[in-house]
DNA sequence: CAAATATATAAAAAAATTTTTATATTTATT
DNA sequence: AATAAATATAAAAATTTTTTTATATATTTG
């Protein structure tokens, strides 16, 4: 039960729904989610905390960077997932995509790299 | 999304899983809820407000009973409270259905009524 | 290798939730 | 009609969670 109830708390606020909703289709690192969501750095990394925690989320370290990544190894964690994904519509991350979206042009990722080298390897 | 949150907030919670658990086979009115969970009854009162509020249960009100059930008219409601009824063992209910049945034996019910018609009533 | 970047974590402050205590309301019983 | 029982609600106190601020660690870049 305590389990359970870990997730369901996890699941209570709406940064970290969002933060679920983002990661949701592409895996994003910290740098990304503090630039979409626009909240200070420490704040972004107690969410992605609280989230790990549940077991809601994964990380990949890659470099000096860490991705997070949706855990959906659980079935029922995945129904959830899912539900949440469907549940949220495109209008309540509006901002959050455009910012990121702006973070990824105006701060090209892996910058030792070349653009399309980056592409391939995020999409794992 | 903020609807979804409080959905998530009511479930997070043992004490409100425990309720969920209790009347997933038999609505159970205000003082047998407060029986099996032995808690005071503002307490349990604020918690039944908050499954109430997220929509995950309903009242029925007979006399000066008020009745509890699961609510579940909305799918996904609906799926959320099975789930936590089959992940939630018998186990982890043990005591707060042993003090329920006591107190059922103890005070029956509605005390004006013969015990087989309450026993009808009861199963509506 | 020093400086910069990405992230985590600890401690303090702020905010929100839960619990307790007291009181109110409604219905039923004597 | 007065009392008792069932439940809700409001206010205060206690607890927990979240946010902020400061600092630490690891990795990379110049």
């Amino acid at each position: 039960m305590k389990n359970l109830c870990k997730i369901f708390h996890a699941l209570s606020d709406e940064t970290r729904l969002k933060i679920i909703k983002l990661i949701s289709t592409e895996e994003l690192c910290v740098c990304e989610i503090i630039a979409a969501l626009n909240m200070v750095q420490p704040k972004v990394s107690f969410h992605l905390s609280v989230l790990k925690e549940a077991k809601l989320v994964k990380t990949i370290k890659k470099g000096k960077w860490i991705f997070y990544r949706i855990n959906d190894s659980e079935l029922f964690n995945r129904f959830l997932l899912l539900s949440i994904v469907e549940k949220i519509s495109h209008e309540e991350i509006k901002e959050e995509l455009e910012r990121l979206e702006k973070f990824k042009i105006q701060k090209p990722f892996l910058p030792s790299k070349k653009l399309e080298e980056q592409k391939n390897e995020r999409k794992v």
